[in-house]
DNA sequence: GTGAAAGCGCTAACAG
DNA sequence: CTGTTAGCGCTTTCAC
């Protein structure tokens, strides 16, 4: 148990290093961040007496001296959303590729929450910053504005982004899945949204809407619920629609989560589906195609999101790139056996 | 798109701010990192000039200076897991609410990268380390007892911790839903566990063998799978057990995940559980709960480990505990649906 | 309660 | 290719 807070490993410096290598610090230096310059026999001695030493480049002081940090900071609603998890695994894994290291900060959905985050995350002065949603305050903005670091935008598209972004239509993607509804001869189609200020969801809402509207139905039926992230809220919902006179020939869920909970909430109270009502989902997840039926979705390229976002983002650091980028992801809507109207439809 | 890179926000220093309130850059730094030892008319004076100049308190150079980042590190297998996205939630907001930051890393379960991934944590010079499991390279264990940060081990059990232990087992808790399914008929029972060299998959399947050993039944049937993260390999699963001969009565899987998987692959080939045949996962997910039939399973608090653990962890930081702590924390076995060998004993 | 001096451990810039 | 010098922007320490 060794706990030698004042001791070996953490107190070395360069200094230590470069003594016992018979060196200056200098060339310690160069031999760890561009050893292509020094000598190839002195960048031996160099490693071995790290080797030795057990040293630990202090990259505290190396950021604080060369002004680069080697960090990306992410910020996101939640963590444990599987909706973002893919994301930043994208992210991590091509921040750690590219030599950087990923901190993040969740703001739990809360505009003030993140002005408070990204104030405490630009305090460690971050070569970029990536950011889940395009919903900002005015001081957010600011802030992130005049602190001149790179940043990435994403899972939402706006007109006016910070710098780069890489674009989601939420809006779209609604549109379009509650358009396969209708031809697949849905008419009352209901769809579950959030209670919350969450701009993703919002615009979901809206293409839904839209949807209709372009059909002629002037009454679209928005249920909102407050946790989004949760099966039993599928549940719930399920119960508020079948205690509903008037029940929705189709139900279209914010995201898979809540449509799985709903699906098999459906089933475990002896209600068909889609037999008696068709139920449709948005994200894409595994889950749904387990299902049975498979759930009908809106397939989002997670993973892929974060690894472009990261990409941009370093290309960006390393000066590769001057103007800010605006890249578009595409969605893809998948109908499963979740909203089949015939059994030739089930896939 | 104002990116101003040389600019305003992010040049500013202490000396600006204190300049500009008609006091010295320590008061400046006082009034940030202890109020109460500013007289209270100057640290308002303070507060408006860091406002009014749109200061941010740079913390590399506090962490230089002070020899404290503020920066709590967690090395995970994988983030995106979501046996393991709980733990860091927890963890994220203990250490946001006790005034630090997080930064992640994964190894994806190779030692290797663990190695390679703690050096360059270390080099943040973070105030603590989270680490998911206890099985490290003896060079990796050197590079941090070295370091003298204090570390909080968690996800497994050793007789030989790093540090500080939040320690559940894995062991004890196969043993014990494997005892459990032996109790409820189950004679026959297979295990599906990991390929690769995860200790806490192979202390499970540890568990599962003494469990049954106990009662005398010497020919445990483990199927090793290599993707434990995603359904499709339940599916998988399930297809070799179908071709075997000899099928087993009920098939005990390392995480819900998995369960969940082979559970609706069972019933898309029209087998049913748990009437043909039992099915257990491991975690005690969300999931689980909403299958039909539910899911038996080893509930695992993730939440609280990851709480558990962050405070472990402050409180060393902060000095107010000086011995590691080594905390178990306990598992439930869930009888559910998907094992119940009559109609009594569903639930 | 506040300030001045010194230095945390590194790297930029320049010199050789 | 390697070394020297001068900071990076804070906080520690000590003085007042």
């Amino acid at each position: 148990m060794s706990r030698h807070r004042i001791e070996d490993g953490n107190r070395l410096t360069m200094e230590d290093v470069a003594r016992h290598a018979g060196v200056s610090a200098m060339t310690v230096s160069r031999a760890l961040r561009s050893p292509a310059t020094v000598n190839k026999e002195t960048r031996e001695r160099v490693a071995m007496s790290i080797a030795d030493t057990g040293y630990i480049h202090n990259l505290v002081a190396s950021a604080l001296a060369s002004k680069r940090s080697g960090l990306v900071a992410i910020i996101l609603p939640t963590i444990a959303s599987s909706m973002f998890a893919d994301s930043i695994k994208g992210v991590s894994e091509v921040v750690r590729r590219r030599g950087g290291q990923i901190v993040i900060a969740e703001t739990l959905y809360s505009s003030a929450e993140e002005e408070r985050v990204v104030a405490a995350l630009l305090g460690r002065r971050p070569d970029g910053l990536i950011i889940i949603g395009v919903s900002h305050t005015r001081r957010m903005r600011q802030l992130v504005e005049r602190s001149g670091v790179p940043v990435v935008e994403t899972w939402d598209s706006t007109t006016r982004p910070l710098d780069n972004l890489v674009s989601l239509s939420n809006y779209d993607a609604a549109r379009a899945m509650t358009k396969a509804l209708l031809d697949n001869g849905f008419r009352r189609i209901a769809f579950v949204g959030s209670m919350g200020r969450d701009h993703r969801a919002e615009m979901r809402a809206k293409g839904y809407v839209a949807a209709l509207n372009a059909r002629g139905i002037a009454t679209p039926q928005i249920i909102r619920v407050d946790d989004i992230a949760s099966m039993d809220t599928g549940t719930q919902v399920v119960e508020e629609i079948l205690a509903n006179p008037r029940r929705p020939e189709a139900v279209f869920f914010l995201n898979d989560v809540l449509a799985a909970g709903a699906l098999l909430a459906f089933q475990s109270r002896g209600i068909s589906v889609p037999g008696d009502i068709g139920v449709a989902g948005f994200g894409g997840f595994d889950l749904g195609r387990h299902l049975n039926p498979s759930l009908s979705t809106v397939h989002i390229p997670r993973y892929e999101i974060g690894c472009i976002a990261a990409d941009i983002l370093m290309d960006r650091i390393e000066g590769k790139v001057e103007a800010p980028i605006n890249r578009r992801v595409e969605f893809e809507v998948l109908l499963r056996g979740s909203t089949a109207r015939s059994r030739a439809d089930v896939r």
